[in-house]
DNA sequence: TTTAAAGCATGAAATATTTCATATAATAAT
DNA sequence: ATTATTATATGAAATATTTCATGCTTTAAA
C-alpha cells in the first residue's frame, strides 16, 4: 500500500467529511484530520485483518472490498461485498477492539485511515455522531442478517440466485455486469465448492436465466432468478 | 400475556434500570416510566412479530426467548436463543422501525415494554446512553457472525456440536441441561431437517460423548464435541 | 519462447442430506 | 378409558453436494 501526501488528498469532496462535519466543530475535525493517513491499495491486499487488534476506522474513498473470515475448519466464508464510499470497521468500536473478519481489496482503492481513539472521545462529545454510527452499524446488522436469511435453509441454486441478485441490485446497479470475484470468491461467497457454483452457473446459463463470457455476467431472467432464490 | 398493575412490579431491581439510571435523571425516568407496560408472556407466546411496526423496546425481567425468522421460503430459522436479563430490539431502534426477525418466549417470561419514541429522545438527550445502545447493537452483531460462522460451510454434525456448546455455556452454564426446545426447534437452530438432527444425536450418543433422556441433556466429552465442531 | 501455475469447466464416484415410510411413546382431547 | 394428536426415533430411497480425476485456457514465471 502506497502511503499518500495529504496535501494531494481530495478532503473537500469527501462524502465522511461532509456527514462527519455535520456533527464537528472545525477544531473537532482538523484533530481527527491530523491522526488520519490516506493509503492506497492494490487488488487482493488486506486492510483490515481478522483477529488483530484494530487501531484505525476506513473510510473507503474508492474501489470495492470484500468483508471474510476464516471457520475454525481452515474455510474460507465471504460475508458481503462492499463499494464505495462506505465507512469501514464502525461494527468493532464497541467491541474489543479486534477486527471480527477481515476486509480486502477486491480491486484498486483508496482510504482514509482514523484513529480510533481520536474518534472516540468526539462520540463521547456527541450525541448526533453517535446516533449517527448508531444507524450504521444497525444497518450493517440488518444487511448480515438479509445475507444470513439468503444461506440459511437453501440448497445451492437458491443461494446463488441470491448472490448474484445482490450483486446485480446492490453492487453494480445493472444486470449486466463483470465480476470482480473470482469462481473461487464466489463460492466462499455462497458458501459451497467451487465445482458445484460452477456447475450451478452452467445450468443458469442453459436454462437461458443468466450469459457468461469468462468475468462478464448478463442475467437475461430476473424473474426467474428470484423464483429460484425464493423457493430455495 | 398479562397485564400486571404497576404497583406489583420490582422496578426496584431491575438491571435494565440500574443501567439506565446511570445516564438519566429521576425525572427523565419517570418519563419513560409512566409509558412503560410490564407483561408475562406464557410459552410460545410472541413478544415481538417479524415484519411488524415496533413501538416498544422490551426488557426481559425473566424467562428465555427464541429469535427467529422465515426465510422467502417458508422454512423457519431460529438465529439465537436469549435469557433474561437483556434488551430485545435494540437492533431495530435505528432502522426501519420494522422487526426484523420474530421474538417468541420459550418459557413464561416476564418483560417491560418501553414506549420506543420516549426513548430516542433520551438517546438523543443523552450521549452515554447512546453509547451504552451502541455497544449492545455491537454486541448482538458480533453474535449473529459467531452464529453465521457456526452455520457456515460445516456440515451437519459440526453445527449440531456447534448449538449443543451454545447452549450449554452461554444459556444453560452446565454440561447438564434440560432443553427448553423441542427437536423440530433444534434443527430450526442448526438449520437442518429434523430427522438429521435425530439422527446426529443418536449418534453423538452411540459415540458416548452425548447422553439423551428425552429433554435431559448431558454432555460427557465436550472436547470431543469442540473437535467435531471445529473441523466441521 | 517455453514452461509452470492458476483459473475455469465437466463428468463420475463418494458422501451427505432430505424426504418418505413407519413405529413408538408421550400428551391432549373426547 | 379410549382415541387422536404430537413429539421422538429409525431405516431406506431419493436427491444434493462434495470430492476427485481430468482437460482446457489463460496468465505468470523462467
Amino acid at each position: 500500500m502506497i502511503q499518500e501526501i495529504k496535501t494531494n488528498s481530495n478532503c473537500q469532496t469527501c462524502l465522511f467529511k461532509q456527514v462527519v462535519m455535520q456533527y464537528l466543530t472545525n477544531e473537532q475535525f482538523e484533530l481527527i484530520y491530523d491522526k488520519t493517513i490516506q493509503l492506497k491499495f492494490k487488488k487482493s491486499e488486506t486492510i483490515l485483518k481478522q483477529g488483530n487488534k484494530f487501531t484505525h476506522l476506513v473510510f473507503l474513498d474508492s474501489g470495492t472490498v470484500k468483508f471474510h473470515l476464516e471457520n475454525e475448519s481452515g474455510k474460507n466464508i465471504i460475508l458481503s461485498v462492499a463499494k464505495s464510499p462506505i465507512l469501514l470497521g464502525s461494527s468493532n468500536l464497541f467491541n474489543e477492539e479486534i477486527n471480527l473478519f477481515s476486509i480486502t481489496a477486491l480491486e484498486d482503492c483508496s482510504a482514509c485511515m482514523i484513529d480510533i481513539n481520536i474518534f472516540k472521545t468526539m462520540i463521547h462529545q456527541n450525541c448526533g455522531l453517535a446516533i449517527k454510527i448508531l444507524e450504521l452499524v444497525s444497518n450493517l446488522y440488518k444487511d448480515s442478517i438479509t445475507n444470513f436469511l439468503n444461506l440459511a435453509n437453501k440448497q445451492v441454486a437458491g443461494r446463488v440466485a441470491g448472490t448474484l441478485i445482490y450483486l446485480s441490485e446492490k453492487i453494480y446497479n445493472s444486470t449486466e455486469f463483470t465480476l470482480i470475484l473470482s469462481r473461487k470468491e464466489m463460492s466462499e461467497f455462497v458458501c459451497c465448492s467451487m465445482e458445484n457454483l460452477i456447475h450451478t452457473f452452467s445450468r443458469f446459463q442453459k436454462e437461458g436465466i443468466i450469459k457468461i463470457e469468462e468475468k462478464k455476467i448478463f442475467i437475461h431472467e430476473m424473474n426467474k432468478l428470484k423464483t429460484i432464490n425464493r423457493v430455495g
